[in-house]
DNA sequence: CAGCGCATTTGGTATTTACAACATAATTGC
DNA sequence: GCAATTATGTTGTAAATACCAAATGCGCTG
């Protein structure tokens, strides 16, 4: 489709650029390629719409970590849910405790949320996203080994399940890609391990879940839902779940929106 | 010092939003507080001479992880150097081999390099900026245990060196703190088992250090000369230095400046 | 309460950027 | 080589931003 060297290689460079410094100015990429500035900015518009950059005015600014490109639609709808819960499952935690979480994007938030306050807390995790938002807290943080997948931001694999057996937590924090009457289900095996294992490895769990999770079946069941002791969810389960948590002893927890003096709030309204 | 709300509380819920979203505008900031944007302005430039963001034209952007914060100016003033030094260590590395790459500035830079190449290397690293850097390539990647160091990006202690021994590579890729011919020097204790656990567990190891390194004496002597196979720097070492480096049988390679049509020259000029 | 220091606002101007419509140049396919 | 398509450059105008200096407001101290 594309076979023309001069547009490809300015939009390859830009890329590049943007790997070494979070921001440019598009009056500088012109000087620098010798074009006008209005080829620069289609580049970065056409860049921008491929979800390779996010536009800023004077220029464009890298997107967040080589990471998850290929973000689902699903995903970026439900982002106000997930701070949320996030919020909601922050309350869950006590100063000095040890606790466990998952990787994900919801169980992200809630580091973020654990990494402004102040509580001292041992967090062990395989999600770098996660250490990363917890990084200027005063926790102490333990990563766990295993292979790298750069699409989840963590690492898995039977070398991150024998190390997390060594360890035993207050609180464990999982998210899922479904959950059915039948219990939580993930579509990726080595992540449904961790998540076993920090069950197990932990006095109480908690599942992170947004609705759109609710009667969602997919690939492997991870636990039935008497392996865990609560839900953090941003809209009341419907009926059978509801009963099917009930009869598990699984207390669920339904966020309410974020309250409006929240730093988080900003973030929706600029994007 | 500082016990007015007022400004302070702008400050910090700015440096939250930047958490969340790598990119604000002025005009957002200002209609969101309720200020001008003068204020707003002057809120950016404070914080930004204190290095916790980047200005762009129209707003802030988020500095590339909440990693070293306080980075010392000796660091800063090198930049170039370790780039050169990283593109001419890159050159050491062949397609399918076993590499490990400690924590650093400079192996960071490395990193960057192999991950915009091609080959299929099984990257072992205690460092997240590694990580990060080559998540992108076809690479393989392999993340270490142990304490999370927020300053320096990466997990150290028993943990990692236990983990660690476990692998064999061809090349290992250490940085230090201080060369001297007495060998490689550390100020942090932990990071120098690492090292030394690199070095035993590699083929070939090269050491990474810009000139400011040679004839440093700090903390801990990590390693004797004879201990690495190659050093990769920016400079011929002094005469000294360079008499017990021969002795020990370590090559040197000097590498030279960053090529004119690299893509990384622009971001120094956009610096 | 007067005075002081600091933060913020206000107002005005110079720059820079965005946007859109059109012209020109380059490339591709036939 | 010609026509169609695409990429790039030009121009003009509106909007946003940066910069500067002076004025105002506000909290604190004595």
């Amino acid at each position: 489709m594309t076979r023309k060297p001069r547009k490809d290689e300015r939009h390859a460079r830009i890329l590049e650029v943007l790997r070494y410094t979070p921001h440019v100015r598009i009056a500088t990429l012109a000087t620098r390629f010798g074009v006008t500035t209005e080829t620069i900015r289609r580049d970065l518009d056409a860049l921008s719409d491929q979800g390779l950059l996010d536009r800023a005015h004077g220029g464009a600014v890298a997107r967040p970590m080589g990471i998850q490109p290929p973000i689902d639609e699903r995903e970026q709808a439900t982002v106000d849910e997930r701070r949320a819960i996030a919020h909601a499952a922050a309350r869950l935690v006590e100063p000095g405790q040890v606790v466990m979480i998952d990787a994900g994007s919801t169980t992200t938030q809630l580091a973020w949320r654990l990494g402004t306050g102040d509580r001292a807390l041992t967090v062990i995790t395989n999600s770098y996203p996660v250490a990363s938002a917890m990084a200027s807290s005063t926790s102490r943080l333990i990563l766990c080994p295993g292979d790298f997948n750069a699409r989840e931001g963590g690492v898995f694999g039977q070398d991150t399940t024998d190390y997390l057996a060594r360890f035993h937590a207050n609180l464990a924090f999982i998210g899922a890609s479904g959950l059915t009457g039948e219990g939580i289900l993930d579509v990726n095996r080595d992540a449904a391990w961790v998540k076993r294992t920090l069950i197990a490895r932990s006095e109480r769990t908690y599942l992170l879940v947004d609705h759109t999770k609710f009667a969602q079946t997919v690939l492997e069941l991870v636990a039935p839902l008497s392996a865990i002791d609560g839900i953090v969810t941003d809209r009341p389960p419907p009926e059978s779940l509801a009963r099917h948590l009930q009869r598990a002893d699984v207390t669920v927890h339904v966020a309410g929106p974020v309250t409006a003096d929240d730093p988080q709030r900003l973030t929706e309204e600029i994007a």
